[in-house]
DNA sequence: AATGCGGGGGA
DNA sequence: TCCCCAGCATT
């Protein structure tokens, strides 16, 4: 089968096949820009939501370049990777003040950019500018590593090197576009990484080297995960006054999010007592114990209500209300709020 | 070359 | 449980 043929066959698949996604209705740059930071290491399903609400309330490189931070990190809350955001409101910046406003039609100048990597920015060249660059992710390393039958680990960088090289010998020049999302959409829904894609359906099985050879379902050779390391955690809602305590985080971790009172060890109710006594403590309360799992992490965590008469220093308080509404959490966090809401109705029933 | 960086879908 | 996800930045 000639390339002509590969193309023509994947694009024609594409086109008759492919899912109904919000940025698939709109084609500026922009659009498809935030779609692709957003489908970073994210899967569509989870995407979608926040796609739409981002794109509603930030229309334009313009709005973003202005937007307050904890906004856009508001609209962000949940995703994950929050570095993404920060980075995408720099970037914002710098196209609105260096470039006019819109994105420059160069890979080399894309790739300068905050959160703009190599995989990024050929996605952009090849969707949104119609050039042909190889935009490789997940997906077609998987497809092509079936197609070319490749049996060393994706990891090494050679065969990262030689995977890209057969995407940019293949890439159309007539439709970079529909060819670059071909490949990925036939990942995503055909070329599945389970022990059995559907190959039955898949248009381009009569060049799969893996498929021939009836060893797809191995394929693609992956490393081995790292095992997470275990952290014990103890989180101290402060609570004063029917309001809590927040402050926004300067770690490397959930960076700008903001979050209760944190510590590294497991702490109990008497320590809790005692080591917190200059606030005044009214009344201490388990919420729950919990773990939350990160990439490479899994906190293990005790979570408790510390009522006080004085505030917690350098902590801002608001009610849980306004937490909810206006501040960005991360998920570890809102998973107390279940508990918080519960204990907080019950002692004002009780008033 | 290895590690840090979130969270969830789906088997 | 485990694997994987339209990766990037830093070391």
């Amino acid at each position: 089968m000639n390339k002509q043929l590969f193309q023509s066959k994947l694009i024609n698949w594409y086109q008759e096949n492919k899912r109904d996604l919000p940025w698939r209705k709109e084609h500026s740059p922009y659009a498809i820009w935030v779609s692709e930071i957003m489908l970073q290491q994210t899967q569509v399903a989870t995407v979608i939501d926040y796609y739409t609400r981002f794109i509603k309330e930030l229309p334009t490189m313009q709005a973003l370049a202005e937007v307050k931070l904890d906004h856009l990190l508001k609209l962000w809350e949940g995703l994950g990777y929050y570095i993404r955001a920060r980075n995408m409101k720099k970037t914002a910046v710098i196209i609105i003040s260096k470039y006019n406003g819109s994105f420059p039609n160069d890979y080399e100048t894309l790739l300068g950019l905050p959160g703009i990597g190599p995989y990024t920015a050929s996605a952009m060249m090849s969707i949104a500018f119609n050039k042909p660059y190889a935009a490789v992710d997940g997906n077609v390393y998987r497809v092509i590593a079936r197609q070319e039958a490749i049996t060393k680990s994706i990891k090494e960088p050679a065969v990262k090197k030689q995977i890209k090289h057969v995407v940019s010998n293949l890439i159309s020049e007539e439709n970079p576009s529909d060819f670059t999302e071909g490949l990925m959409e036939l990942g995503a829904t055909v070329c599945l990484p389970s022990k059995t894609p559907r190959c039955d359906i898949c248009p381009i099985n009569e060049t799969c080297s893996a498929y021939k050879k009836n060893i797809q379902g191995t394929l693609p050779i992956k490393q081995p995960a790292l095992k997470k390391k275990r952290q014990k955690k103890t989180v101290l809602v402060f609570l004063t006054n029917n309001t809590i305590a927040i402050k926004k985080r300067e770690t490397a971790l959930l960076n700008s999010l903001y979050g209760f009172y944190t510590l590294d060890t497991h702490l109990t109710k008497t320590t809790i007592t005692s080591q917190f006594n200059h606030l005044e403590i009214l009344d201490v309360k388990k919420l729950k114990y919990y773990t939350h799992v990160f990439t490479h992490l899994k906190w293990q965590i005790r979570a408790y209500l510390v009522k006080t008469t004085k505030p917690f220093p350098n902590y801002i308080y608001k009610s849980l209300n306004t937490i909810e509404t206006n501040y960005s959490l991360p998920t570890t966090y809102k998973k107390i709020f279940p508990e918080l809401n519960q204990y907080l109705e019950r002692s004002s029933h009780g008033k």
